[in-house]
DNA sequence: TTGCTCCTCACGTCACGTGAGGTGGC
DNA sequence: TTGCTCCTCACGTCACGTGAGGTGGC
């Protein structure tokens, strides 16, 4: 007939829980000493033995106590549901052991492994720090909205980076964000893109691809509020073109 | 600019999640759009996937916050030291594994190797089921009591079960309890012991050994409660016999 | 007497979940 | 107009933990 502590002791909990789990009606109450002490005997034990195995295995004290009061065929099937939930935590906590240690290295995290490829692509072409953070940024916003159109897109992208006359626009581009709005090179830059844009409608057959729609330099300054004078002036000197591909969407609000 | 659906979709929360990470202040409010509604950046889209990243490893909301505004030096070293508690947690849920499984075979969960395995050797010779059962009530028992007390006697108690004269009286000890407490075979049996006691303190030249001291019978019925009449009787020969091993410790209450 | 164990409320904590009651865009 | 998404309180849940304020045996 030991006390609350010694029980408690034995099982490897608190009595605090040992309590706890007589208001929840796990744990039958023991009879009391002339103080008013619960005395336990090897039956509770035994019980706060079972509940303990139970709640460490993350079983509700709801679901505890209801298979304690059934039966054993009941319960020997409960078991194994048990045991396939711990199997599918196990392997939840090695994909967060993963996934925590994919934080220290960063961005490969945030986007597709494709866009993280490109990315990668566009630092090794010189790319600046500035318009990959822009890309990225783009990326996942895109993909928040509609993660089927960010892997169709990338795909495209991928596939005109292979284009050198492409990454060479591209760069002209990225060092555009700087210029002066009223920088000779602009209307070129801008007739450049619109010839590789058809020349690729031409060789591709598509009717219009993501890269016609809208240009990436534009859904990155849209799409994220950030542009320049001069990326600004490349956009109306696209708008003012012949009809054709560059026949862009209302611009949306730069309010975000 | 993506509203909260989305963003919470993206990250794969809910959106009262990424609400109670804005009151917890994890997450720094966007701008609201013109109906009062949250519009959301990437750089929102990029802190939410490492606060679900971190909370799934079990991280406290208040720790992540820390985490995500200190250094990246302390933020790795931090990483660290998720990595070793998942790592924990994943042997601890092994375990707890194991445990379940246990509980399908019952028993051997409640009670030492060395108890286990002696109660099956009790059952092997013969002895009744309630007598194993008192047996068993009595080792988790006294293990709550004094792990260390418990362990002695059971090595005690293995090795009088070596001696063919102490099984015997053991077995004796067993059926007494139905006999009728006028029967005659109780003196008999009761100096058949006290020889065997007697003898024994002669071999291992111990003082006093917990057979000795309290005899197993009686610490079973005194400390569970449960007696018999032929028991009370055999206690009570015991008692007036001449001084030497027999002098045993007032009985406890039989209330419990 | 001091320290330790026990007792019973009652409220706190952690990370959200669950409505209630309402508004705004398609 | 209906359905969907969003908004802000406020309270609920789960498994205990944390005192507060007190008693009882060595």
């Amino acid at each position: 007939m030991v006390t609350i502590g010694r029980l408690a002791a034995y099982a490897g909990v608190t009595i605090k829980a040992v309590r706890h789990y007589h208001k929840r009606g796990l744990l039958s109450e023991p009879p009391r000493d002339s103080s008013g002490y619960r005395r336990y005997g090897a039956e509770h034990a035994v019980q706060l033995v079972k509940i303990r195995i139970l709640a460490e295995a993350g079983v509700p004290l709801s679901r505890i106590k209801e298979l304690l009061a059934g039966d054993p065929e009941t319960f020997a099937t409960a078991i194994s549901e048990i045991d396939a939930k711990l199997k599918k935590q196990i392997e939840e906590l090695r994909l967060a052991r993963e996934r925590i240690a994919g934080l220290r290295e960063g961005d490969r995290l945030f986007v597709s492994e494709e866009v993280a490829d490109y990315l990668e692509r566009l630092a090794a072409f010189g790319v600046s720090a500035r318009t990959i953070q822009r890309e990225r940024d783009g990326w996942i916003l895109l993909r928040s909205v509609s993660p089927e159109r960010a892997a169709g897109m990338i795909a495209d992208k991928l596939d005109a980076f292979g284009d050198p006359e492409f990454r060479a626009i591209y760069l002209d581009f990225d060092s555009a964000f700087d210029w002066s709005p009223g920088d000779p090179r602009l209307p070129i830059l801008a007739d450049r893109a619109r010839r590789w844009i058809e020349g690729r409608r031409g060789r591709t057959g598509q009717k219009s691809s993501s890269l016609v729609d809208a240009g990436f330099a534009r859904l990155m300054a849209t799409s994220y509020g950030v542009s320049s004078p001069a990326w600004d002036q490349l956009n109306r000197i696209a708008r003012d073109m012949p009809a054709g591909p560059h026949k862009l969407p209302a611009p949306p609000s730069r309010s975000g």
